[in-house]
DNA sequence: CGGTTTTGACCTGCGC
DNA sequence: GCGCAGGTCAAAACCG
């Protein structure tokens, strides 16, 4: 499990054409084929302020801190995407990807969860979800819908109103039988305009949308 | 009519 | 044990 696990996790609004799969660690940038993103793997770093790392196709540029609780996961960016979605750069952060990079998030799968020095409170969240062991990863795009079209068909199946948020969290699995793959959906109270998207599990199948099919990253997908 | 969405209830894990 | 918060269930409503 190295590093072409994020690309196989990536839903394919986030891997336009440019991209070869699988997407390695770091990424590509469409605009800079040839140039790769490298991690800011500075684990202290992430953790005290939550870097991220964005970019537009005129390069890289630094997020403020974000309460997104990816810290110690590598971060990265892929661009592009669907005109209809208006898709701002997106940003990745991944436990997997950071179970797959760095031993020291191994004893804590969480990772990705925790904001930075975490409270009370956000322990008591680390703790609900130690037990969760499926992978997942989560990014964020700019986007006026709030579900994305990512190739896979999803059924919504809850919605709640979390705490310190604005916005209720959506809750979709995939449809397709024998896959178990959920995701969760919710708009960032700090930024309206940012979507959040949790990813949680693996696809059994391939992506069943048009686009989807038409690419040649199906093989990609089944893994996610 | 079948699939999807909505939404209140319920379950689970944790701190106190 | 109680309260809180996140996650899930399931019946009803909705839609094509």
């Amino acid at each position: 499990m190295e590093g072409g696990q994020l690309g196989a996790c990536l839903p394919s609004f986030l891997v336009p054409d440019h991209y070869a799969f699988p997407l390695p660690l770091p990424l590509q940038l469409p605009s800079q084929p040839n140039k790769l993103l490298q991690m800011p793997f500075d684990q202290e770093e992430s953790e005290n302020h939550g870097v991220m790392l964005s970019s537009d196709h005129c390069g890289l540029y630094q997020l403020p801190a974000l309460p997104l609780g990816c810290s110690g996961a590598a971060s990265a960016v892929a661009c592009g995407g669907k005109p209809t979605a208006d898709f701002m750069p997106s940003t990745v952060g991944a436990d997997e990807v950071c179970t797959s990079l760095t031993k020291g998030c191994n004893d804590s799968a969480s990772t990705w969860w925790k904001g930075s020095a975490p409270t009370m409170a956000d322990r008591g969240k680390m703790k609900v979800r130690r037990k969760m062991r499926e992978p997942r990863f989560c990014f964020q795009t700019r986007s006026d819908v709030d579900v994305l079209d990512d190739g896979y068909k999803w059924r919504k199946y809850g919605q709640k109103v979390v705490k310190n948020s604005l916005h209720p969290r959506s809750y979709f699995r995939c449809t397709h039988s024998n896959c178990r793959v959920k995701k969760r959906v919710e708009r960032l109270s700090t930024d309206c305009r940012m979507v959040m998207t949790t990813y949680e599990g693996r696809h059994t199948h391939s992506p069943c949308s048009d686009d989807a099919a038409s690419g040649d990253h199906t093989d990609c997908f089944s893994s996610f």
